[in-house]
DNA sequence: AATAGAGGTTCAAATAATGAACCGCAAGCG
DNA sequence: CGCTTGCGGTTCATTATTTGAACCTCTATT
């Protein structure tokens, strides 16, 4: 693996955390020589992507991606052309909606609109969303060409709840009537107790780039109800496809 | 220098582009063999810190920076906690104001709220701001220890227009005063035709984090409306620490 | 006073980065 | 058309960087 593949792969570790690390924890975490670890810190801080804490000596994430945020978005506003259509399907169904973006192998999480209803789904922007148990994960892939989503596939699918869907070709059946009715339904297959549905926000050029989903508390969504939710979320990925991309297409 | 900084540095000439590059001209632009840039291409790839067109074959920034300034944003929300002082101080003197973060050895833009006026200044989000030639830069290194703020005047400084103080003795003088006043004046040292003051956005530990600073056109602002806007903005600048760091202090 | 573990540093040994030369391809041109 | 130019991308012997066990120093705990 490359230097730059570790540097980045330590950068990743540092996003787990929800709160500061010692050189040692940090070493230890990332499976690093504490040596290693230490340089690769001091130079990803020589960037602003890691930064020192002076009085604990603890590091955390730095401030630099926040620019590279910027301008990415200054160029591609993906986030700021789908909000509106995300508060739009949360104000509909009433409940959280979460709009993800696929980048750097993985599916995160880069927009959250809460529900407003006191029991409600907890979404954390940021977060990775697998690609075999979640609703926003098996949208995406069922869009991607099937080459590509065997890949997803291939390695053994960790479990998260009971319910996960761990074996491929149960997978493959959900991903055929994802593509066959154009959203995909998750039932506690990521967390117990929560049902999604969620749709592909697909490219010009066809591919998925990310996907839009509904997150709800089970009890309050019934199998109609759901389908109700997949066929609005369907919508409302089409239109900010159709916003972000122009009219085009 | 290392592999690591070597690859962040060709990120950061990516960043600089606000269109797409071949592979080719981006290795003449950073100064890297054909081979190297096009392995670090890769590399960053994988991690969604770049992004290759399919068509074109060009390459631009990812979009994995959106997710780590998300993260960080989470933890420590220092552009949404200032927004509203921002916002109010744009309103109240009728100019475009910026907020700029120090990280990663650079004083870059991370917010900005335009004057409502035809005839504004336009600030670029994500844009570095030199230390010696912005109001910002100058509020910036002011309160830091001399023995920092002398390293960054250590090397030739670049002119930006007719106007730019490019004298480090001279610069250290324009310091002495905004410690001072509390506040940094600006005449057309970046941009001919624009004035600015800043005041340093200060942590707890005494040590600047950012600036925040107004800029305004030289034909609406004489010596004692500049003086106003600095006083205004010096008290915005510390009710922003204020609120991000908690009452103390 | 002794111990354990922290952050940080060193230098010979091991490994990964390097870049000149190369390929195949497409566009521009006489 | 055939030739040239420059593109994106690849190869492999050479070279320079990365690596990590052992080390140091300092602080907290016992």
């Amino acid at each position: 693996m490359s230097t730059i593949g570790k540097a980045l792969a330590l950068l990743d570790s540092l996003c787990e955390l929800d709160r500061d690390i010692g050189l040692s924890d940090l070493a230890r975490l990332s499976a690093l020589d504490k040596a290693t670890t230490r340089r690769f810190l001091v130079e990803l801080e020589k960037y602003g992507f890691v930064e020192q804490d002076g009085e604990t000596r603890k590091y955390r994430l730095g401030a630099a991606p926040v620019r590279l945020a910027r301008i990415r978005q200054a160029r591609f506003p993906f986030a700021s052309v789908a909000a509106p259509f995300v508060k739009a399907l949360a104000d509909a169904v009433g409940e959280t909606v979460h709009l993800s973006e696929f980048a750097g192998g993985r599916l995160a999480t880069i927009h959250v609109e809460d529900s407003t209803q006191a029991h409600r789904v907890i979404v954390d922007v940021g977060a990775t969303l697998p690609l075999h148990a979640t609703a926003s994960g098996l949208a995406f892939l069922a869009f991607l060409p099937k080459a590509e989503a065997g890949r997803a596939l291939a390695r053994p699918l960790q479990r998260f709840s009971p319910e996960t869907v761990i074996d491929a070709d149960a997978v493959r059946t959900l991903l055929a009537e994802t593509a066959a009715r154009g959203f995909s339904v998750n039932r506690q297959g990521f967390e117990t107790g929560v049902i999604s549905a969620a749709a592909p926000i697909v490219a010009p050029n066809g591919r998925p780039v990310g996907a839009l989903a509904v997150a709800a508390p089970i009890a309050r969504a019934d199998s109609a109800k759901i389908l109700d939710i997949g066929e609005r979320t369907a919508a409302a990925a089409s239109a900010i496809a159709e916003k972000y991309y122009g009219t085009k297409r």
